[in-house]
DNA sequence: TGCATCTATTTGCAATTGCAACTATCCTGC
DNA sequence: GCAGGATAGTTGCAATTGCAAATAGATGCA
């Protein structure tokens, strides 16, 4: 069952995203909770100066596109989790402003979300192979970028 | 830039996956060619006994629910690629086949998505990374599958 | 045997995604 | 200051997904 070919590791990676995800996003649903791509939009406007990021700055950093941004906004909105508001630079813009409970719904879903990490992930790798993963995980990204 | 906490790492996986997936099917995409995902069934029913597969153990081998392999598979099959049979043992049930046909294409797609992997992924970690990723993927597969 | 129950797969319908076209606004060179 | 082209965001439509039945055949046991 050892990886044979350098191919083969790539493969080993979808696999265990693909395992390790649905379990967490299974955590969330056991809990009544929305999916995780709502807590990747709340903790991206929490993190944000002003509770707020442009639509195409949102759709940058969670790596979705534009249109899918507008309608998963619009989902959020309609829950009162977020709002939009008109950009003051730029009439044409618009920015998601997070609300109160968009804020409260994000703490909620982390400690859900938080302890299905600790027990999928954190949990079965030591300090040496966290650091050595994150490491490696961060030189390809930086590959990428680099293209 | 560096991993701070455990769950940090968890979200470098998520993004540096996120990002890998979408430059490899980008390529595919720029070779006119199909989605990954059905390179993935036709590269199950390749390396099965008798070109052959059980509608549910395709879904469990790509980690897909039933009624999506049905209808990827009714996909394959209207481009010729895969062949439904009815199961000898069970009537209930069908096994999708892989035909000439779909063995030309997952080849051909073969090139262009080694190439990307090569590209993307291989040559940015050395052979210790390699063994070394490989065995805490494996390691974090192998703790889901126990729980 | 004959019914209740379980399993394999498919299908209908609603929600989500991808892509192309559209609107409104901004910017640049003249 | 304005025509032409870029940019931000949204929307219509087709394709895909998720989930809850529906269908059909297997299985167990009274």
């Amino acid at each position: 069952m050892a990886a044979k070919t350098p191919s083969h590791t790539w493969a080993l990676m979808l696999q265990a995203h693909a395992v390790l995800l649905e379990a967490m996003q299974a955590r969330l649903k056991a809990a009544d909770l929305p999916p995780l791509e709502w807590y990747d939009v709340l903790w991206a406007l929490e993190q944000a100066p002003g509770l707020r990021l442009r639509m195409g700055a949102l759709a940058e950093r969670l790596l979705l596109t534009r249109f899918n941004i507008t309608r998963l906004v619009d989902r959020l909105e309609q829950e009162g989790l977020v709002q939009r508001q008109q950009s003051k630079e730029d009439r044409r813009g618009a920015d998601a402003v997070l609300t109160a409970k968009g804020r409260a719904l994000r703490a909620k879903m982390w400690t859900t979300y938080r302890a299905a990490i600790e027990d999928h992930f954190n949990r079965h790798l030591d300090a040496d192979q966290h650091a050595a993963l994150a490491g490696m995980l961060e030189a390809l990204l930086k590959a990428h970028g680099r293209e």
